[in-house]
Order: structure tokens, then C-alpha cells, then sequence
DNA sequence: CGGCTTTTTGATGTCCGTCAATCAGTGTGG
DNA sequence: CCACACTGATTGACGGACATCAAAAAGCCG
């Protein structure tokens, strides 16, 4: 199963119509990127600052950043995680400025598509398509992550976080086993799910005696993927991405690399 | 003033590269609307299903719609207010699913466009432009509902989304004075701010007594435009669209036809 | 070993949810 | 024209989830 595959069969959420179309307009976007160095950068550094004049699109290759935006008061809210394989920022082609900033969670390898050479590649109805399709998908993490935020308690929220993360990386391929590597502290998390990073403190225990997930030191592991969809219920379960129940054997995590 | 000036000069968000495109993008897919009959929907009728094969894309013309997912346990969530002007759902074109309804919120005057067809506008560059310009509209328009909904409480959410909905309507030039009509019932309003009907109530009391907004029958009020603009403070403020403080003499509300 | 960030835990208060009853407005039909 | 039903709004009493304040513990690094 390689990327187009992924594409048409794993996600069928592509209009048929479209998905020829898509799928070449994924590759020629792809090819663009890898035209592009890879860059790196160390935590919390600022990828992309708010309000940046021409930002750049971005695709993650290595590592997990967040978009963030910063109240006047110092508070700020983390609008979405972004993992290796996403692109982020195919808006950035009409925007005259970005709305939010981008900083890396950890050590961080991405790429950059100046604008000016993404609207150009836009010219290409596919990659139009495959912006589009980006776009679109964006739009739908952001809406669930609002569902989410407007009606589940904490615990809720921090089920539908985890669950998120670990159905984003089982389709990215990035690991095989219920166990993963999120670079976040605490107050990160916080600043996500709209808590306090001491009632996140408290909720992450409660989870864990409860026997559904343990995050210790940035590593979560998932015990019983059963009771967090539970937790997290009533999200349109996208497509079930695990079979069976997860019996983990050894914790052996990490978020690998992107090809 | 007419609909060009307004893209390049009155919101100058969209980068002067593409300034040009999006101009044209916009009145060719405006055009394309154009040919389509004015349908008509009354109150509380969903206008796209969720989950609707094929979904079309839609140009409110008349009315208030929104856009909300139900949970499963019988709660929902609105996600998006929909005024006149509003386009919806360009990410139509690419899906294969809605993910969202559309309901009226009252009597709805409203345009369709299939998704094919508008697949095949989109292979026009400067349409995609638009498209794109649009998605990025309404993600902007949903992180900052995000924001707004994680860190204010009800006072400060009933706030942001008078002044949210008061700008756009002023942006579009359906009002001139600080009073519209909002035909959301309060347990709509709730819906969306992630409060109960109960607190919006009550909050709605509050915020009347502090002389800052009046909402009585589904009329909205600004009274002290500023106070409301502290109370919802932090948000970008986009471009302060009432230069000075707003005194109001006689409330002669109600949302106006687009032309 | 300091000095730093990050996490943990306790005590206390408050915003908001829940439950429940009442009220106002609108429409319906006898 | 007045019951009647129905939806939407209002208000009170009470409890709970979460915020805030504060301090200490635990990692982490030079």
C-alpha cells in the first residue's frame, strides 16, 4: 500500500468523480515539495509567525508543531497538531497574511512552498483539487476539535484528543501498535482542549486509573482503545482504523519518519 | 461601493498577487450562481442532509441559515452562522460526503450549485482561487469560533458573537446602524456558544442590564458598541469596522435582500 | 549540585449545568 | 372569543466540574 492507495481506498471520502484528479494532483504537489530542502527546527521555535506577511505552505516531514493563536492577555489557544505528513497552509496562496503561528512541538523537519510558487502550481485544476481536498480536511479536524471542545468534559476531551492523534498516525502509517510519542507538555495540552494545565494534570491521572491510557514522560499508551472510544463518543468515528482490539505487548513508540 | 471594491480594497486580507484572480474567480462563480433558481426553504428545514452524497455548494441569498452536527446522544452542535452572501461548502467539490447540515433558520431564500459543476469551475485557476479564498474564509471564521468558545465565558462567547455577527453583516452592507435581526432561538444561540439555554438566558438578562446589548424577540441592539468590543476582547478584531462609537437612535433592524 | 521547567497535589471558590416550575407568546379549533 | 396546546423564555435552588491560588515534588541540564 503506498500513497495513492491510501488516497483512494483507505479514505474513501473523495467524491469518485474526483478521485483521479486528486490523486495526480497529490503527486504533482508532492514532487513540489520535494523539490524544496528540508529544513529543521528545535522546539518551540516559531515556524511561522502570526500575522507573517506572504507565509509559506508547509509539509511536516519529521517531528509534530501546532498552530497556535495568543490573546492579548498571554493566553492562547492551540487550534490544531500537526504530524508528519501534513501539509499546512494551502490558504497561505490567497492570504495576505497567516493567521496563525506555527512553532515546532519538538526537533522538526518540514519543507517550504513559497506562495507565489503554490498559486502558481494551483493553475493545475488537480493540484487545485488536492488544495482544495487539504483545505477541506483542515476544516473538518478543526470542526470536530470545536464539537468537541463545546461538549465534552475534560476526560472527553482529552479521549477525543488521543484517539485523534493515534487514527491520524495509524493512517499516515507512522506506527502499527497502540503506543505513540506526543511532544506536548501539559500546558500545551491544555492550551489545546481549552482547560487549565492542572486540571489536565488531574484528568491524565484519573485516566490512568481507570486503565484507559497512560501518558507518562510524552509517551502515550493506549490500554483499552475500546473504553477511549467510548470516552469519545458520538465523533463520526471516521472509519474504524483498528480492527480488533488493541492488546499492546511492550511499549516500543515513537512517531516515525516520513518517507 | 459595489461587490469589486469590497474584495481589494474594503478587506484587504488576500494577498496582491492574487488580488486580481480572486476578483474575477469571484464574479465568474457568482455568474454561475446566477443562472440557478432562487430556492426557497421555511424554518428548521434541512436544507443539505448530513451525510449527503454529492452535496452541493449553496449561496445564501435571503435569511440566516446554520450549519451543526448532531451527537448521539441527542445534543448538537451549531457550527457556523450562515448570512446572506455567505458561500457554502466549496469543499463540496471534493467530497464525497457532507459533513455538516444546513438548516434554515428562517424563511431562507438560497442558490445550488452541484458539485460537478462546480468541479468543472474550479478548472478555470482563478475560480480555484476563489474557492480556495472562500475555505480559507470560513476556517478563519471557525478557529476564531474555537478560540472564542475555549477560553470566554457565556458573557464574553454571547459578546464575540454579536460583534462577529454585526461585522460581517456591516462588511456586506446589509446594515448600516448597530441593530439586526437574529432569528436564533435561544437554545440555537446555545447550540453554538457550547452553553445551555438556561445560561444564555440568564446571560442575556446580565448583558441587558449592563446597558451593553439588548436582545428581545430575536432583535438584537448594540448599545455600547465599545463595552461589547472589550468584552469580546483579544479577537483579532479584523479591521474596526465602525469607526466611531455607535449611537443609535431608532432600532429599524432586520437583515436585508442581497442584491 | 543549583537552576530551570514541568508535573503533581491540596484547599477553596465560582461559573455553569441540571432539575423543575412558571410565564409569555403564538396558533388552533370548538 | 375563549380554552387549549405548544414552543420558547424566565427564574430559583442546588450540585458539580473546573479554575485559581499556592506549594512542593520531580525531571532535566549545564
Amino acid at each position: 500500500m503506498r500513497q495513492g492507495d491510501r488516497l483512494s481506498t483507505t479514505t474513501p471520502v473523495y467524491a469518485p468523480a474526483a478521485a483521479e484528479d486528486l490523486l495526480l494532483g497529490a503527486q504533482l504537489l508532492r514532487r513540489a515539495f520535494l523539490e524544496t530542502p528540508v529544513l529543521s527546527a528545535d522546539r518551540d521555535k516559531v515556524v511561522v509567525p502570526a500575522d507573517s506577511p506572504e507565509p509559506p505552505v508547509l509539509l511536516i516531514h519529521r517531528g509534530v508543531a501546532y498552530q497556535s493563536t495568543a490573546l492579548p492577555d498571554g493566553r492562547r489557544t492551540i487550534v490544531d497538531i500537526l504530524l508528519p505528513g501534513d501539509i499546512v497552509g494551502v490558504d497561505h496562496a490567497v492570504l495576505r497574511r497567516s493567521h496563525h503561528e506555527i512553532v515546532a512541538a519538538n526537533t522538526l523537519g518540514y519543507r517550504l512552498l513559497p506562495p507565489d510558487k503554490l498559486r502558481q502550481l494551483l493553475r493545475d485544476p488537480r493540484i487545485a483539487l488536492r488544495a482544495m481536498a487539504l483545505a477541506s480536511e483542515v476544516s473538518r479536524r478543526t470542526s470536530r476539535h470545536l464539537t468537541v471542545v463545546t461538549r465534552f468534559d475534560a476526560r472527553g476531551r482529552l479521549a477525543a484528543m488521543i484517539l485523534g492523534l493515534y487514527d491520524r498516525l495509524r493512517r499516515q502509517d507512522l506506527i502499527s501498535r497502540p503506543t505513540f510519542n506526543l511532544p506536548l507538555t501539559q500546558e500545551q495540552i491544555a492550551d489545546h482542549l481549552g482547560i487549565t494545565m492542572v486540571h489536565v494534570s488531574r484528568t491524565l491521572r484519573r485516566i490512568r486509573e481507570e486503565r484507559m491510557v497512560v501518558i507518562d514522560r510524552q509517551v502515550v499508551v493506549i490500554l483499552d482503545i475500546a473504553a477511549l472510544r467510548h470516552a469519545a463518543a458520538g465523533l463520526s468515528a471516521d472509519e474504524q482504523a483498528a480492527p480488533g482490539k488493541a492488546a499492546i505487548t511492550r511499549p516500543e513508540p515513537l512517531i516515525a519518519e516520513l518517507s
